[in-house]
DNA sequence: CCAAAAGTGTTCCCGGTACACCCATGC
DNA sequence: GCATGGGTGTACCGGGAACACTTTTGG
């Protein structure tokens, strides 16, 4: 591998770091967690599934604005929740030289999502979390992390609602918990605790054409959530 | 500033992007929390005051190794807490070019730790955050950002531990925390607090040669704290 | 009328918070 | 003996956890 030496920088230095972005995103389908992957068209790791992901580029503005054009490349959705994850570069991570990536989250609300591979990808598809091929680069740990991030997350932030539709009954909201958490939890306290908080909207507006009795929908609101306090564990 | 083109990466990829890792290193003395920081002897921003940290190096093996690489280069201390913090990439966060910077929260032992500059800088010092120089580059957000995550993790982790002495007293303790989240604590429901989670060990052993009452010197145990569990917002 | 999911209340317990006084030492 | 910081206990309150039955709909 060359090194390249150059005198932007004031003092000569030597050059042999690429950055890329990659998106870990979520969505919840029936009774899973999925995470959007693509299929390599080109070397290292052609026909490998990977997470979405590519070069900084010189037209992006941010690195969020990275994650975010590299995510509307391979789906049609914008505006959508993306966190800053973590920064990977171990020195062995690309075969290809030295590579430091941005990991980006995103959570997405699968009704919303349609599918379209870019151009240096043969396919994109959706993945039960629990049942994923082998991916390439050090994407499989990058996936670990996004994961447990997101169990973190999802205890005191109300980043489920970017999960769910904008109406919602507080049976999915409490499946979207159980399917992240990966435990079942007492549903008269799940739905105490969470209306207890306020920031469930009532539509006033039921469920139509289920087999059962129709639920209730609520919508978040942002608003009321910003009202609340977070309790960690040193609290004083 | 030139496009640099390559083929190492297998197709043609134009590069034109910088790696560095900068450093939030604090220390408490006194009554105050402080940071570690140089004085540039080159351009851009010649004779301000900045975060530690340079471009990573060929010889890092991880990004972390290359903070750590940073800070020793400006202290002798080695075995640190160290923590990626977040990832900064805004388009004009440097005047030369594209930079992306990893950076990375430490937290040192004040008692431990000798200055000296490093080749690229003309000074190295503490100041206390409360009343900073104005910073080089995007320096004063990524402090105030690591100023935040200090804050919210003193609450659940048992980071404040790398900021005292092995022996400490508990009314050390004590002012560390408030030193960091900048209120009075209860002593009372402090000192309850913190002996009954068991992770404070009594060392048997008073302090000497204060004008007052000796108070005890405890030690932190890692192994008492990872059996607690925390407790987020949404828990169920 | 049956199956399936929606919806609801009470009790117990623990941990958080507020609060005031005695103790040990150096000078 | 006094000034200074070290050290302790109790009562109240709110939120978390455990727990079982009724309601509504479609078929």
């Amino acid at each position: 591998m060359p090194n390249i030496e150059y005198t932007v920088f004031g003092s000569s230095i030597v050059n042999d770091v690429r950055v890329t972005v990659d998106v870990v995103a979520f969505a919840i389908e029936q009774d899973s967690l999925e995470v959007l992957l693509i299929k390599r068209k080109y070397e290292p790791f052609r026909n490998q599934w990977a997470l979405p992901g590519g070069f900084l580029a010189s037209s992006d503005q941010s690195l969020e604005e990275a994650a975010a054009r590299e995510l509307s490349e391979e789906t049609n959705v914008s505006d959508i929740y993306l966190e800053q994850l973590y920064s990977f570069g171990d020195i062995d991570r690309d075969p290809r030289g030295r590579t430091v990536t941005i990991a980006y989250l995103a959570l997405l609300r699968a009704d919303e999502v349609e599918l379209q591979a870019a151009t240096d990808a043969s396919g994109v598809a959706w993945f039960p979390v629990h049942s994923l091929p082998d991916l390439a680069f050090d994407h499989g740990r990058i996936l670990d992390y996004a994961i447990s991030r997101l169990r973190y997350k999802i205890e005191y932030s109300p980043c489920v609602f970017s999960l769910l539709p904008e109406s919602f009954t507080l049976r999915s909201l409490q499946n979207a918990y159980e399917i992240i958490l990966g435990k079942e939890i007492d549903n008269r306290n799940f739905r105490k605790k969470f209306l207890g908080t306020g920031i469930l909207i009532d539509q006033d507006e039921l469920t139509r054409g289920g087999p059962h009795r129709p639920a209730k929908l609520y919508k978040f609101s942002m608003q009321e959530f910003s009202r609340l306090a977070d309790r960690p564990v040193f609290t004083f």
